[in-house]
DNA sequence: TTTTAGCACTCGACTCACTCAAGTGCTAAA
DNA sequence: TTTAGCACTTGAGTGAGTCGAGTGCTAAAA
């Protein structure tokens, strides 16, 4: 355990440092501390603070760096938890407007606000549908053998897809296969129906259909991607500012890894329902050991949970970004449900 | 006029730098061109060449580099016109396959191959959408108050677009003025629709609505969509390989550029239906000084011209990229028709 | 026992002088 | 007109020297 004193210098070197990136020396700190102790004092503390693994050299005769179990430290023992600057609140509560037509656009929108005010790369993932349940199929004839089909749920949810059908399929065939999978499914969640697509339905319309798996595979098409988690990514290119690896191959290493969602559902899992920090190697891909990344659940009642998550550098204003990130969360909470209120809760 | 030697000397600079990076010293060339001349002759045509503004040294004793000039009068005269690579056209018409179910896909598809192909980053746009109609209005509606729009051209666009009907709205005022839309304005052109749209209509249904521009409002937005020019962009991320600044900030101004619609469209015109070539400061942007921009049309016989671009270094391989922009161009003006002759010309 | 003053030491950053290699321009001879 | 030869220029690299910020350690002071 450290004593007041180490905690104060563990503290201010933190500061120091995440505010200027340089290395924090023992008479910057004699003069800073609110105690009047001398530099050599400092010194022999933070001697101490290195044996215990807290800090360390960027070479043998210069200032202190937070090393990860130094932030580690810092961010569950030491950080401020000082309310959110009231200015930031509000840009936060002004930058939702109110016309929006869907949840993914108040998803979308979220990572960018949250990218402007952090200066960082954020993501945003919807509550989960998984309990969302099938309000209809609809098939509307375009013409020209086109054909768009929209799948709504009940969540409000709506994707739609146009498609080619085959010459020889009979219209007539593929409205019975829409009044069936309406009748049948209807009102069930999504899991349920996706299952039901693939089991109880073909066996159904076999009798009566030639190729049922060509139409079935439409509706599998249209319902996975409503049932697939997509992160939306704000502030891509504020990577290229506080990334301090400049080679081009990295980078591009780093940029495909945020165009792949199945490898950000396993990175910013939220471990639990608090706002997470991890530092550096704690985040379980190399491609990040130079960058800190806070994850957060945001919770919209019935409706479900959802993500917000912020990548930065390990040297970021912790303090700042966490309250941000709280901060974010519930006004996010709280837009979501509004909209859902607006349309679904008459 | 150049003689023949001095030509063979500029076009030798020209592939050394572009192959390189490096600038190229008269022995290099004296060994690597076929006549057997000294390196002292090489550089009295060296000094003609410089003096001429074909050339320039990066210091006063250092090798010689192409200039804009040079580059421009390789471009225009020494160009290689050799056929294009076997195994390049095999890959550009593999890389597209056969299930497209909008044009949109194969646009988008066509900036990633030929990204892929060139290792820079390229712009597609699809063919002019000025002379589409309109084949039809469709309104679907969702439940809780929530309704589709969807607007078919006979070019086979489809565009639709969710929105929420005021509590007061009467559904069948809606499905009035969609047969009134319908009625009058199919199968005119996308731009007489728009204006008809803004002035005849509003007069027609103002006596039997009360607030008729919330409604049209919502035509306008999806019609607008429809025509406006949307280009997009493939290998956005090779542009950190190629660009030779690597300062934050300059790439950041780049990559909003890459954003920006309309910017894109004033830099991106092709000024003929060649294949132009815009070396460093010919294109028109401050911010693309050290780039080549590689600009050409394809031709959808009556479905119009759409637009394909190359931006990559000054120092690329024109002879190879603007004979994979060739190729390309031709393989995807072929794939566009027979996906308009698959759909709209039974 | 804790704190502090003092001092020798270390290291990166910077500067300066030097060398090396690659390239140039120019002159005079072929 | 071409070429051999040579003096000259320049960036890149190297090694020595200085400076400043910082350290660890010792011994005296509190």
């Amino acid at each position: 355990m450290l004593t007041k004193r180490q905690s104060d210098i563990l503290q201010a070197i933190v500061r120091h440092y995440t505010a200027t990136g340089q290395p924090v020396g023992s008479k910057l700190l004699a003069d800073s501390l609110p105690e009047k102790v001398s530099s050599a004092t400092i010194r022999n503390e933070m001697a101490a603070l290195e044996e215990m693994g807290l800090i360390a050299k960027e070479h043998s005769s210069s200032g202190r760096v937070p090393s990860t179990v130094g932030y580690r430290y810092y961010v569950d023992n030491l950080l401020d938890k000082q309310a959110v600057d009231a200015s930031d609140v509000a840009i936060i509560q002004n930058s939702f407007g109110q016309d929006f037509n869907k949840i993914d656009e108040i998803v979308a929108r979220s990572a960018d606000i949250l990218s402007d005010l952090t200066t960082f790369t954020t993501f945003t993932l919807k509550p989960e549908q998984k309990m969302a349940r099938l309000s209809g199929f609809r098939l509307v004839p375009l013409g020209n053998q086109q054909v768009m089909a929209i799948l709504v749920t009940d969540s409000g949810d709506v994707e739609s897809q146009t498609f080619t059908i085959p010459r020889d399929m009979n219209t007539d065939e593929l409205e019975s296969v829409i009044r069936l999978i309406n009748d049948q499914l209807s009102g069930l969640p999504l899991t349920e129906v996706l299952t039901r697509l693939q089991q109880d339905i073909p066996l159904r319309i076999k009798s009566y259909m030639r190729s049922p798996s060509g139409v079935l595979n439409i509706f599998d098409n249209i319902l996975s991607h409503v049932s697939s988690e997509q992160f939306f990514v704000g502030g891509k290119m504020n990577l290229l500012g506080f990334s301090h690896n400049h080679d081009p191959n990295a980078l591009q290493a780093l940029y495909r890894l945020l165009d792949q969602n199945e490898s950000l559902s396993t990175v910013l899992d939220p471990l639990d329902d608090n706002i997470n920090v991890r530092i550096g190697s704690e985040i379980s891909n190399k491609l990040l050991d130079d960058f800190s990344l806070i994850t957060a659940t945001y919770d919209v009642d019935q409706y479900g949970k959802g993500i917000i998550a912020v990548l930065g550098p390990t040297r970021m204003p912790y303090s700042r970004t966490i309250g941000l990130v709280s901060a974010f969360r519930e006004e996010l909470a709280k837009q979501m449900l509004d909209y859902y209120h607006r349309y679904y809760d008459q």
